[in-house]
Order: C-alpha cells, then structure tokens, then sequence
DNA sequence: AGTATTAGTGTATAATAAACACTATTAAAA
DNA sequence: TTTTAATAGTGTTTATTATACACTAATACT
C-alpha cells in the first residue's frame, strides 16, 4: 500500500440480495429503478456508500429505506468490480446476501419506496446491471449455507413444524426430501427442541411444533 | 442505487494473502512497509485500485511489482472495509487469496522491491493494519478448499509423488493422515494419473509419480 | 361413521470412513 | 556382498453414515 492515490477512488455501492420463501416459492425481493441507467428496470435494493459507513450499514440501510424490511440473517457475499457493470463508470459492488421470515415482511404498495416486491426466483425479468449473476451467485451460496450451517432458522417462525422445516428445504433445493431421513438427520443435528405447542386447525393430523435451542449462526461439520 | 454520489468514495486496495510451502511448512508473503502508517512492519502486498482497475488485476499487479512473482491460483477471498482500519481514512480492501509453487518463486532480495519474504503461518509477527485477521480468513478459505476442490495442484510441481501430495494436506490440515485411506480416496476421486516418471536418489524406495489430469480449478461433491 | 389429509415411526441394505501392520525397493554404510 | 536405514506401496476388518422404502395415528370435514 501506498500513501493516499492521487487518482479517483471507484464509486462503491452495497447490493443485497434478500431471500424469503412465500407461498411455497424461494422468491429475491426486487425494486424498480427510478433513474437512469435501466431506468424501470427491476434490480436489488442497494446505495452507494457514505462516507465512513461501513458497506454492512449501507446493505441494512438500503434494506430500510428502500425495502422496509428487518432482516433476520446478513452476510457479506462478493464483491463485483468488472469494468463495465456500470454505464455511469467504475462502480464497485460490495454484495450482500439476506434471508427474511415472510411474517416479518413489512412491504406496502403505497409507501414512498422503489415498489419492491419478492420475485420467483425462477421467473426472474431481465434485471438492471449484473443483478442476474450477481442473485444466482447468491443462490448458490444459499444452497451451501444450508447444508454446513443453522440458518434455515431466519427463513421459519419461531415455532414451526417438522414439514415447515423440511419443505424449506425441499424449496431451496428444488427436490424432494425423504421424511423420515430427514427427521433422523436433523435431530440428530441437536439444533432444535420440541416443545409443548402444537399446531391445530389443519383439517389433518396436529403437528408438534419445534423451536431452534439458537437463533444465532453456527456452522456444522456437514448436513447435506 | 441512485445516481453518481456528491460525496467522496473511500478508497479502494487490493490485498493479497499468498501461500507456499517451504521445508514443510505452510507460509505467507509479507513485505516491509516503505511508508507510514505502519512503517516498517510486515504487511500483505497491496496496491489502490487505479482507475478503471478490476481489483484481481490490481492483485496480480501487485504480485508482481511488490513480490515479483506468478501465482498458480487467484481468488477473490472477502471485502473488508470496517471504519478505523486504516488511520488515513476509510479505505476498503478487497482481497485476494493466491497459491504459489515454491519453485516458481523468483524473489531476490537485491532488487528493488519491499524485500518480500515468506514468513511461516505460525509464527507471524505483528503486522499492519487488520492484516492478520486477514490471513487469518485466509487460511480457513484454504483448508476449506482443500476439502472440496483440487486446488492443491497450485502447490505441487508438475510430477509428484503421493507422499508430496499427503504432506501437502498434513501441513495445511496440520495433522497427520492415513497413508492407505488417504491414497484410496484421493485415487478414486480420478484427479490424478500416475506417469512413468520415477523419483529416484532419495536414499530409499523410489517412488512413482503421479500428475494432475488438469490444472484447472474444480470442486468435488467433498473430498475432507 | 366414513373419508380426506398430513403426522409420525423402523428396518434393512449400501456406501463411505476409519483403524490398523507388514512387505518391497532402493541407496548408503559396513 | 551383506547389512542397514529409509520411504514406497499394499488389504482387510469394523464402524459410521446414507439411502430406500410403507404403514399406522390423529385430527377436521362431510
């Protein structure tokens, strides 16, 4: 490293990917972009950096101020810096990757933000910049992540039955789970705890709801 | 994102954490700092993005002109950008994480660079900035890919015996392995191909050499 | 009372991982 | 030329983990 450059510094922006599973589809929340370039274009929610704000901070702020949303898990992915990504010049895009509980979702048409609104993440529109590689990259991770790690918690309520989980599961990876290997698995994890509720009105048999002993992120040897 | 914004961007490094293994034992390239802040101490090679610079080219400029070396694999490792880690403002680091052969090192001590050297993981002195949290994040990245990848063919020669490739992972892993599983499982992963190359004049059995069917980098369902 | 719907459970087999010790081949020394 | 030191190379047994697979249980609804 050298003493300050004298040349420009790139602009630098954080972009947040955020997942949420909604009517039984993995879904990416979209805004639609008020300016040029792609102007009417859907793309993530994001904001260029203040000065001395950390790009985390400007992931949760663009989350607030664009989305009205809280997320319930947060991670740096990738940081995106090829040429020509954008028209405007040099723009660096430090990304961030974020699950939502679809309960928590605070979205109204009627605010003053970009109309965002959760996308199938299978039905994707064309997108403003490199957001497509940029989700899919997000994608992938997503799917790692819920096989070496808890994380599955941020997209369940609190209590939730052993399908719920398993369905998010299924969702995420797009395939069908086997239900008893995947009880024996996932208990054998020690990661939740079975608890006194259990969820009734289903005009089938009532499920024991279950609850993580830790919302907080902890890695496992392996899962899937 | 909105348009081009008023205020200043932070500025913008690329750092990069390089591995070798020497007399078996995993090492990290340092330079001495030429300037303050931290002058004098030993810090990864690094340079401020020029504009319009992608920031693995800035890498591998940085590799070359601070270290004077090539690398044998290069990847984007994480992004750190938290406020005070740099006493001259905030300034990001996009860094890098890059695996070299010992023997294609062409370092010297004479020219003109910031006397780069290879400083043995374990025992690392103090360094500048956040740059041991750094190699720290580094090293896990390598185990990790050693782990799912064949990436370990960036730290080997051309033609190898199985017993360079299992100290390889020994002093990564930092453990010692089975000879017989570790040959099992490596053979029926069909990376490698044994040639009719022999090492000889090692004072014991020779032993046969193997090579990677390709240097490319590519990831295995797991492999540790 | 009967039907529809999802919850909940066990076992057998296959695949993978882990533990473990001796023989083979060369260079060097005696 | 024999002996010694050093590392190469090889199989089997056991434990663990993954996979495949089908029926009974409990409730809501008619």
């Amino acid at each position: 490293m050298k003493k300050q450059p004298t040349y420009e510094s790139p602009y630098v922006t954080a972009d947040t990917v955020i997942f949420t599973i909604q009517d039984n589809v993995l879904k990416v929340l979209l805004i639609k972009r008020a300016n040029v370039p792609f102007k009417g274009f859907p793309a993530l929610p994001g904001v260029f950096l203040l000065k001395n704000e950390p790009a985390r901070e400007a992931s949760l702020r663009a989350l607030k101020t664009k989305a009205g949303l809280k997320v319930g898990y947060l991670e740096q992915l990738y940081t995106f810096d090829s040429r020509h990504r954008d028209p405007r010049g040099h723009t660096i895009s430090i990304t961030y990757f974020a699950l939502v509980r679809e309960n928590e979702l605070k979205i109204t048409h009627t605010n003053n933000l970009q109309s965002p609104e959760f996308y199938p993440i299978k039905k994707l529109p064309r997108l403003a910049f490199d957001h497509k590689d940029i989700i899919g990259l997000a994608l992938m991770r997503l799917q790692a992540k819920l096989g070496y790690t808890n994380v599955v918690y941020s997209l369940l309520p609190k209590y939730f039955a052993f399908s719920e989980l398993q369905k998010a599961y299924e969702i995420i990876f797009g395939r069908k789970l086997d239900k008893r290997n995947f009880r024996r698995k996932f208990i054998s994890l020690g990661l939740i705890l079975p608890t006194r509720q259990i969820l009734r009105g289903t005009r089938s048999r009532p499920a024991k709801l279950y609850e993580f002993k830790s919302r907080k992120p902890s890695a496992l040897k392996k899962f899937f």
